[in-house]
DNA sequence: ACCTTGACTTGGACTAAGTCTATTGTAGGC
DNA sequence: GCCTACAATAGACTTAGTCCAAGTCAAGGT
């Protein structure tokens, strides 16, 4: 693992216990955590780290574009380690649960320059919403 | 004006001076208040209006599928009472502000089936970022 | 018109998520 | 091995939203 530790070293990232923690707590794919459960992770690995450090790693994660931030409920963010694939989120309205997809076609494409309103444009989100297996089974 | 209100008269709502001035707060195209906005503004018509009746009403409003919830931010939720022509979201990055805006094409057709993973897909929620004219200007 | 009743409203306490600050600790260059 | 600037810490604070018990009132029945 962690092509992530080492992009950040790349950056002349001061490299700390907690950083790396952290770092390594976002590993991986289909990973969605809240800032929350990752520090509830990394105090498994680093019991005395705090929940500003987590904070403030996760801000500067997302400020590098290692990590984006992602919004799905209005509760607690998410974040998300998988920056560099471009992808959208399926998101379970019932349980929460979150998806990375990679549909078609291109979204930016779409939006014609009269309906730009002078803007200029450089993200797209996109969430689709719905009902995963798992709930509409035991609906 | 209000459909709106008319519209939930329809539904059977009792009318209450309280929620007649949240909905009449909300009307129009391009509102996109956050929850306390609403209360502010509904103070000034109604002054005895309490915070939890706007959420109340608000929470109320969006299960009826008359007005949407966006969490453009992650922070505060905005309600966006244009609910029944389908539309997405501009918002700028600097600023805040918040667009309607309709883009062509359907961004459900874009998500093949072997990316649903045996979702129910119920709808899609799309938000454009940028930097609006306004700010790009005073950069 | 008045009564009744259950739906609606209220204010304040409470919770969750996140930010700020002053102090202490430490990675990495010399 | 020592410095120093950057990083981590604890805990107070802020913001957004929920919950609840008690009081109020819209609307239907008579």
């Amino acid at each position: 693992m962690s092509d992530l530790l080492e992009r950040l070293r790349g950056r002349g990232w001061r490299m700390t216990a907690q950083r790396r923690v952290v770092a390594e707590v976002l590993d991986g794919d289909h990973v969605h955590l809240t800032a929350d459960e990752v520090h509830a992770r990394a105090v498994a690995k680093l019991p005395e780290i705090s929940r500003a450090t987590v904070y403030n790693t996760l801000g500067e994660m997302v400020t590098l574009g290692e990590v984006i931030e992602v919004a799905t409920d209005g509760r607690a963010k998410r974040y998300d380690p998988n920056a560099h694939r471009p992808h959208q989120h399926l998101v379970c309205g019932r349980c929460g649960a979150i998806r990375d997809v990679h549909p078609a076609g291109d979204p930016l494409a779409d939006l014609p320059a009269t309906e730009r309103f002078g803007f200029t444009i450089s993200n797209v989100e996109v969430t689709y919403r719905g009902i995963c297996p798992n709930c509409a089974a035991t609906a």
